[in-house]
RNA sequence: GGCGCAUUCGUCUAGCGGUUAGGACACCUCCCUCUCAAGGAGGAGAUCGCGGGUUCGAAUCCCGCAUGCGCUACCA
């Protein structure tokens, strides 16, 4: 790179982070970390209407969840500021105030109606829906006039009727478009903000941006960008276009494909560590085989010309199983706190708060394996937790047993526990194993009927492991409460 | 309708003129095993959208077509 690198995440305020936007903003923070160069975050807040309350504060939460940290931009300033395109209204007005002194943007006057009634008259012949350049040539009487009615203008550039614009897109190679397909677009709307293709292109050139990352979509309207450039005399940045993030239908992920949103995904569980790793592989990769990069490998290995071109659909599947992957990984003591709030909001109601975090960490190595979501905690281990367990009298008979047999076993496996003074599950598997045999069942069997007898599952972690969590007390209790259930349950 | 971009297993992808088209997720089988996971070993799954070229040779280069997606707002 000829001079320093310096890109920028531009989104606009009008809701939750986007897991699309967030990718983008991670290929710009790779971009700028791997190259040494300034990451900037800038706040495109031009649409009044679509503004939302909170959402500036919600995507730097997210930027921040998955961490990326930005050199310049809100709460941490920078040279080229201020990072609210709502405060730089006076640059856009003046360029579009020089646009239209040099002949390059005029005002327009026509108003919304009219505009809908001739992009439905040309829709109706077939044509493009371009705005028709009512406005373009009209004389200065005409314009006077217009004033005089009150009618505030909005800014369109006037874009050449013949000729075409070229660019060289760092994905896409060379893109090319006919000025002839490109309307006369708004750069200031009568609100006297400008549209997201003024402000970007003066914001870029001002902050000196070197590189522009951002979606495929953005390539329609690269040409117009550029125009501004000329007009402005500016040199353009380099365009990087990538494909966008699709749902299963292969349309552009919306809120109808469920999750969109990142805080969504850290809402259900998932690391931010496996949100970094996903995300980035959504569209580069590096090569035929490594998956799992942690933050540093990301930024070492991250290059332009390894991102692809075409959409993705966001594989939900993978991302449980890299969730998994990341969990596996943590510490116990990092589960264990990372895990805490969603017991804490998942376990059923009837088991008090807070939840003790010692016993807590006594089990996370029972469920660190076996949960890929966090959330997915509460419902694994509740039993873990709860006092009365829930499950038909029927699962305690199993393969080859009989209420009897099951009965007597259980009678048996109680009164050998209870002369237990430590349950250790070496000591417990030992006890059990002996036991089966004494009892002439399969181990099996007998493992079978104090899972169900203390977990109220048929699938839980390792017996003699989680009997050792849940303790002498729990366990006697609950093989007693099974005693009862299957003296008082005839006819199984 | 116009313009643009894209097209390799179900999905994410590797591949950048010569490969038995590789890997991962999901799926199936087996092993491990007290169940469930995790882990290990296998398996199935892609005539590389279609049709023409170029070339000794094409998933790779070129041209058509088809399909999909994106843009086509005083939204970004």
């Amino acid at each position: 790179m000829a001079q320093p690198v310096r890109v920028r995440f531009a989104p606009s305020p009008t809701g939750s982070p986007h897991v699309g936007n967030i990718r983008t903003a991670i290929f710009d923070y790779l971009m700028a970390r791997h190259y040494g160069g300034t990451f900037v975050l800038r706040i495109e807040d031009t649409d009044l209407a679509r503004k939302v309350d909170g959402a500036v504060e919600d995507i730097m939460d997210a930027l921040r969840w998955v961490g990326i940290d930005w050199d310049e931009g809100p709460e941490v300033g920078g040279d080229y500021g201020p990072y609210f395109q709502s405060q730089r209204l006076p640059l856009y007005t003046e360029a579009a105030r020089r646009l239209v002194e040099q002949g390059d943007a005029y005002c327009c006057y026509c108003s919304p109606e009219r505009l809908e009634v001739m992009r439905k008259e040309k829709a109706a012949l077939k044509q493009s829906t371009g705005y028709d350049r009512h406005c373009r040539e009209l004389n200065p009487q005409e314009r006077a006039q217009k004033e005089a009615e009150g009618i505030t203008p909005v800014v369109r550039f006037k874009v050449p009727l013949e000729g075409h614009t070229d660019f060289i897109d760092l994905i896409y190679g060379d893109v090319s478009f006919d000025h002839a397909t490109i309307d006369d677009f708004v750069m200031l709307k009568s609100d006297g903000y400008p549209t997201y293709h003024l402000a970007n292109v003066v914001d870029d050139a001002a902050m000196k941006i070197t590189h522009v990352i951002r979606a495929e979509e953005w390539i329609s309207s690269t040409p117009r960008h550029l125009l501004i450039y000329r007009a402005l005399g500016l040199e353009p940045p380099q365009f990087v276009h990538h494909p966008l993030i699709v749902g299963p239908d292969r349309a552009k992920l919306s809120k109808r494909h469920a999750d969109v949103s990142l805080l969504d995904y850290r809402a259900h569980g998932y690391l931010p560590e496996t949100m970094l790793n996903f995300l980035s592989l959504i569209g580069w990769s590096l090569d035929d085989k490594t998956e799992i990069m942690n933050r540093q490998e990301l930024i070492d290995y991250f290059s332009l010309d390894r991102i692809g071109r075409t959409g993705a659909i966001f594989n939900r599947d993978k991302l449980d199983w890299m969730n998994g992957v990341y969990i596996r990984g943590l510490s116990v003591e990092d589960l264990t706190s990372r895990v805490l709030p969603f017991l804490e909001k998942g376990l059923p109601e009837e088991v008090k708060r807070p939840v003790d975090i010692g016993y807590v960490r006594q089990m996370m190595p029972l469920v660190q394996e076996r949960i890929n979501i966090l959330e997915n905690a509460a419902t694994y281990a509740d039993f873990f937790f709860v006092d009365e367990l829930e499950y038909e009298t029927a699962m305690l008979v199993g393969k080859k047993m009989t209420p009897e047999t099951a009965l007597a076993a259980l009678k048996a496996a109680g009164e050998r526990l209870s002369s237990l003074n430590k349950f250790d599950h070496n000591l417990l598997e030992d006890t059990l194993r002996h036991l089966a045999g004494d009892l002439e069942i399969k181990t099996g069997q007998l493992f079978s009927l104090l899972r169900v007898a203390t977990t109220g599952r048929n699938a839980t972690p390792p017996l003699f492991e989680t009997m050792a969590v849940l303790g002498k007390e729990r366990c006697m209790k609950r093989i007693k409460a099974a005693i009862t259930r299957l003296e008082t349950s005839k006819g199984l």
